[in-house]
RNA sequence: GGGCCGGUAGCUCAGCUGGUAGAGCAACGGACUUUUAAUCCGUCGGUCGUGAGUUCGAAUCUCACCCGGCUCACCA
């Protein structure tokens, strides 16, 4: 839609004027639009605690916030002001603050002002708390009009480019974003009191590695080379364990150069911790400990309303193995398929197309994917994944061709990704060279082969337990939303000319 | 990338069997000293996403393009 992008210069039009009439006259009068400070005797969030007729409350609230809503009626008027999440609403009255100070209010402020307001605190008729203005205070004048004050901003496309508006006019995206801001804290208090460190490892970095994905790509004009952004930090917050770092996290962005859907963004966030002397299973036993903390501390409860469904992730949550779980949605044991072209003309079959000519690991994921996600809704651990899918994982001593591996899903989303590392640095070179194989059958986000990486590990690599968890997904399934660009505060979109 | 849906006033939306636009909120003027989606009276406000085409005449029909949403594909 064209009606909204900002257009900067553009300060006219019919709904523009007054306010900056407005402004005009508020200098004209010695007053600036702008000033620098308000002494508030309280937040929004805290006057709105206060009873007006307990013996204790204070004779003064001094507060100060967006106006939101205001009734002119002739000698008295009554408006919200918004700040924080929260609203009080104020009574004007001619008798109260004089003709000229109450006919400033009326002829100078809009809907959108900051304003600064000291009174008493009163009930209305109808029981609503509101504040009996003695003085006031122009804070900042607005000069553009705000959404509308019933319906808000609806227009996905304005709330997701001018989110100010959205964050201001609807009061559940606001909720949103606090509660991903919650997710976040509580994952580092968890992680934190568990002895983790948190660190930071390069966002531009020469080679990308530590997921399959394509890379965005940039130029290093000093070092005159390419870097890429990075797609994950796994490997150097192993070299980091290798260091001597036993217990490792990281929250930061990564960035995949793919498709953006529903569930994708191109820069997402993810928490990665690696622990030493632990294993997959460790790591599960982390990742349900972690969720359901997490949870309570977002949600009060260890449950989440997700579209029809409400999730549980009270420990401990569904295992499934992924051979299982293939063999027991459509009947097709994996084992029995070495050739990638079997495995797909098996699928199809089932009515699911695979790209055989990826190798028999893509094929796999993506009969898991078609036929075992779309079940997944109840918090689950699938574990021990194809060895060919998992190159940076332990092969599973016990069940040769699988990897010590598993992934939560949820929602039908995976959220994560685990596994006990690999730290055999031959096998580990091996793992590299079947890539270079995938890459050259045509796979763009195979890994690419890492020499520090391995030279890192030849030093030595002690047993390791490592796990991802996408932080943008674990909101949407705490918050309820089923589209990425609900928990992203500026989702990418395209640009406007 | 395919399919479907949408883009009309600052916001939320009508209008779409072709006759160049309406409502509510917001704004402006007026009435109103406990309103709260305040109410009442009056007024202003639009290159109907962009560009072509068909037509005497296009918001409306056709085509292309731009932007968004859903969905399928792709993508862990």
């Amino acid at each position: 839609m064209q009606t909204n992008p900002p257009k900067g210069e553009e300060l006219d039009g019919n709904l523009i004027a007054p306010r900056l009439d407005k402004l005009a006259r508020i200098r004209e009068l010695g007053l600036s639009p702008y000033p620098d400070q308000f002494a508030q005797t309280h937040t929004l969030k805290e006057v709105v605690t206060f009873n007006p007729e307990a013996p204790d409350t204070p004779t003064k609230f001094a507060a100060s916030g967006r106006l939101m809503r205001i009734n002119h009626m002739g000698k008295s008027s009554f408006a919200h002001i918004q700040d924080d999440g929260h609203r009080l609403q104020l009574y004007f009255q001619k008798d109260t603050l004089g003709e000229e100070s109450y006919s400033q209010f009326v002829d100078l402020f809009d809907l959108g002002d900051f304003l600064g307001a000291e009174g008493k605190l009163f009930k209305t008729r109808t029981g609503e708390l509101t504040l009996r203005v003695e003085q006031y205070l122009m804070l900042s004048k607005s000069l553009r009009p705000l959404p509308e004050k019933y319906h808000g901003l609806q227009d996905p496309e304005t709330r997701y480019r001018q989110r100010y508006l959205d964050l201001i006019s609807n009061k559940n995206t606001r909720n949103i974003f606090v509660a991903r801001t919650k997710v976040v804290s509580a994952m580092r208090h968890f992680l934190d009191s568990s002895g983790f460190i948190e660190v930071e490892t390069p966002t531009l970095q020469p080679l990308y590695g530590g997921a399959s994905a394509e890379p965005f790509t940039t130029r290093y004009r000093v070092l005159d080379r390419d870097f890429y952004l990075r797609i994950s930090d796994e490997l150097y917050l192993k070299r980091l364990v290798i260091g001597g770092l036993d217990r490792v996290y990281e929250i930061c962005k990564d960035f995949r150069n793919e498709g953006i859907d529903r569930t994708h963004s191109p820069e997402f966030t993810m928490m990665e911790c690696y622990q030493a002397y632990s294993n997959y299973l460790d790591m599960m036993d982390l990742t349900e400990r972690l969720v359901a903390h997490i949870a309570v501390h977002v949600n009060g409860t260890t449950s989440a309303a997700f579209g029809d469904n409400e999730l549980n992730f009270n420990p401990p949550w569904n295992r499934l193995d992924f051979r299982e779980s293939i063999l027991n949605t459509v009947g097709i044991d994996l084992d029995d398929f070495i050739e990638a072209k079997q495995l797909a003309s098996e699928s199809l079959k089932a009515g699911v197309k695979t790209n055989p000519e990826l190798g028999l690991a893509k094929v796999q994921d993506q009969l898991f994917e078609a036929t075992v996600v779309p079940t997944l809704i109840q918090p689950t651990f699938v574990h021990d994944f194809p060895l060919s899918m998992s190159p940076l994982a332990k092969e599973l001593s016990d069940k040769p061709g699988y990897a010590a591996r598993f992934e939560p899903y949820a929602g039908k989303m995976e959220f994560g990704n685990a596994f006990s590392e690999l730290n055999d640095p031959q096998e580990q070179r091996r793992r590299f060279l079947m890539q270079a194989e995938a890459i050259k059958l045509g796979d763009a986000e195979a890994q690419q082969l890492d020499e520090d990486f391995i030279r890192a590990m030849e030093h030595g690599m002690p047993p390791t337990g490592g796990l991802g968890i996408g932080i943008d997904r674990l909101v949407m399934l705490l918050t309820g939303n089923q589209n990425i660009r609900e928990v992203i505060l500026f989702p990418s979109l395209r640009t406007l000319e």
